[in-house]
DNA sequence: GCGTATAATCTAAACGTTTAGTCTAAACGT
DNA sequence: ACGTTTAGACTAAACGTTTAGATTATACGC
């Protein structure tokens, strides 16, 4: 593989030229600049990465440290980081934790080593203290989706309170009293927002917190099986679910299923997150849509900033959400009229 | 930030010393191996990986280039990926072309200059001469889910051709004669496979293939939508429709119920992909289930082989696929009994 | 006690860039 | 004609590792 030697010598110059050249540093002749970048054609010249990050100390490099990168909304989210830093000249590594603290350990450590520029990071939760020393020792972090509240630094988050809370306000609405909760995990961020965004919904309409009503999913399907089963298991069951989270509202539904309850006849559900086939399968989900593009898109942006030194402005953006009504759930004693009365309702 | 001389400098020893430690590449005495790891541990010491990759030429990256890593197929494939990279001490680096030539080439130039010790590449089909032109220059890939046929390389791959000949079979057995699929875009192999299965199967039960029956949805929702309006407006309508990668049974859905055609009432349904919620929303979807995490991991572990020098071989997986037969298939003329006789073909 | 093998450590040259500092020669102002 | 500026190009020192080879000390066989 052709270096930056190789090419001086085929086009007469020395090093530096051929660096200038490449990077646009210094003014070079316009013959001379011709002969540097034929040579660089001829010879299929690419600066060596690792060598520019070594003198240059940037490595034009975001680490991405998520759960779970198939699950489609941390996918999508990728998906708006990539779609940010590659417009910026930037590339993304990737990280699965599976929420387990030692993988995000392993991580963060290896993160280092390559001398990321910055990170967007869903911290498990676990390991705050290893992720203030990152940030004392220089690293710049976003946080997305989720954040530790011991932690001062940049996030990008969405409205998951006001979310939940109209998510709630909605079952109430169509008179629901007794609604069922099943959340993620207890130590992350997005879980107690919504829970609050929940109780908050109750309380204001008068409606006591029975707490028999919330369930533990685990963010996982087989989790929220089992949080759902729990949920009916109840003297008096619920006649609503609300779901934290995509894989959990699966896992609401695929429980309902089995143990032969329709929605919404039986049961209305609503889902924290969306889905694009929503709109097209029976019953047609109810869900807080969030925008996980724009998260990914927004973190990076954030973090750009952040490396420009623009004067350490750190911001906590949140990206609203929008309920999107649609047929799992219905008026409770009322029957499902049918018909597709559809709306959305925007944070 | 402490390099290996700070390191050799606490530790009172060489940093060919700490290396050693470091690499564990030469006999050193416990007693200095204690007082160095404690150096490393006390300055907080991680390797600059830009510095050992400049000297060894090993990154211990892997590019991963796909067209959208949104799409829930790719992103468990490459979930599977990072899994058999991570278990080998390799990161991965992700790359989106949304199936565009120039964005796939820039990446391919990316890549190559970050030196990435192998890559794993969804081709667009549309750039076959620089891929041929690194592999020439040693370059390592492994071809995911599709493959040029004009390059000689490995490929992990789904069988494309027996999953769709099943999937047609399946709707021919259920009397369906006039059967529409809506494919992906033309110059990728998942799509002629596919093709040639569904021909394969129609052949084989002597129907004449009808080419007005044969859409292309370019892969997307908005283009199955419009490939699926268009078979419904043909003067005999087909009575089943085969739809040819996950985001497109999603438009075919979507298109069915605004033209207030139902599924599998008044028309059958079979995708290409599985999703998990498939059993729990109506229509159940039949579909002919793919493992992209198996095929991510497989790749990897291909690429590794590569790597490792074990004489290049190489070789063309074919990891099988799973035909999931529900409730969006019924006898043609029949109505849909209900019930749930949902049973599961193997390829 | 002597040559030799072995273990532990060190020295210094790469790896491929960038960039501050020099140098040269031409252009310019007066 | 002569100092001064300027454009264009060059030299060489970093950046932080790895590793072949040299060096030293210790153990071993006889």
């Amino acid at each position: 593989m052709a270096t930056i030697r190789d090419v001086a010598k085929k086009a007469e110059v020395s090093v530096a030229t051929v660096s200038y050249v490449v990077n646009g540093t210094r003014n070079v002749a316009p013959e001379t600049e011709k002969r540097v970048r034929r040579a660089m054609e001829d010879l299929e010249y690419h600066p060596n990465a690792a060598a520019q990050s070594l003198r240059t100390r940037s490595t034009h490099v975001v680490g991405l440290v998520v759960s779970d990168i198939s699950n489609p909304f941390f996918a999508t989210l990728v998906r708006g980081a990539e779609d940010c830093a590659r417009e910026n000249g930037y590339s993304i590594l990737i990280c699965n934790t599976s929420e387990k603290m030692e993988d995000e350990l392993v991580y963060l450590q290896l993160l280092s080593r390559r001398r990321i520029d910055g990170m967007l990071l869903a911290p498990t939760g676990k390991n705050d203290g290893m992720i203030r020393r990152l940030i004392e020792r220089g690293m710049h972090i976003v946080f997305i989706d989720r954040k530790p509240d011991s932690i001062m630094a940049s996030s990008v988050l969405s409205e998951n309170e006001e979310g939940a809370y109209q998510a709630t306000s909605h079952l109430i609405s169509l008179g629901h009293t007794r609604i069922g909760i099943v959340v993620g995990l207890p130590e992350v961020s997005t879980t107690t927002e919504r829970l609050r965004g929940y109780e908050h919904a109750l309380s204001k309409s008068g409606i006591t917190l029975d707490g028999a009503l919330v369930t533990y999913g685990g963010s996982q399907i087989e989790g929220a099986e089992l949080a759902c089963e729990e949920l009916f298991n109840l003297p008096d069951r619920p006649s609503a679910v609300f779901a934290g989270n995509n894989l959990m509202t699966i896992g609401v539904m695929k429980q309902l299923r089995k143990l032969g309850i329709r929605c919404p006849q039986d049961v209305s559900v609503v889902g924290f997150d969306d889905f694009e086939w929503a709109s097209c399968f029976e019953p047609t989900l109810t869900a807080v849509a969030q925008d996980p593009y724009r998260i990914g898109f927004a973190a990076v942006e954030q973090l750009f900033k952040a490396l420009s030194g623009e004067r350490f402005h750190m911001s906590d953006t949140r990206i609203p959400t929008q309920l999107k009504v649609r047929g799992s759930t219905s008026s409770v004693s009322e029957e499902r009229k049918g018909g597709d009365s559809s709306y959305t309702l925007q944070a």
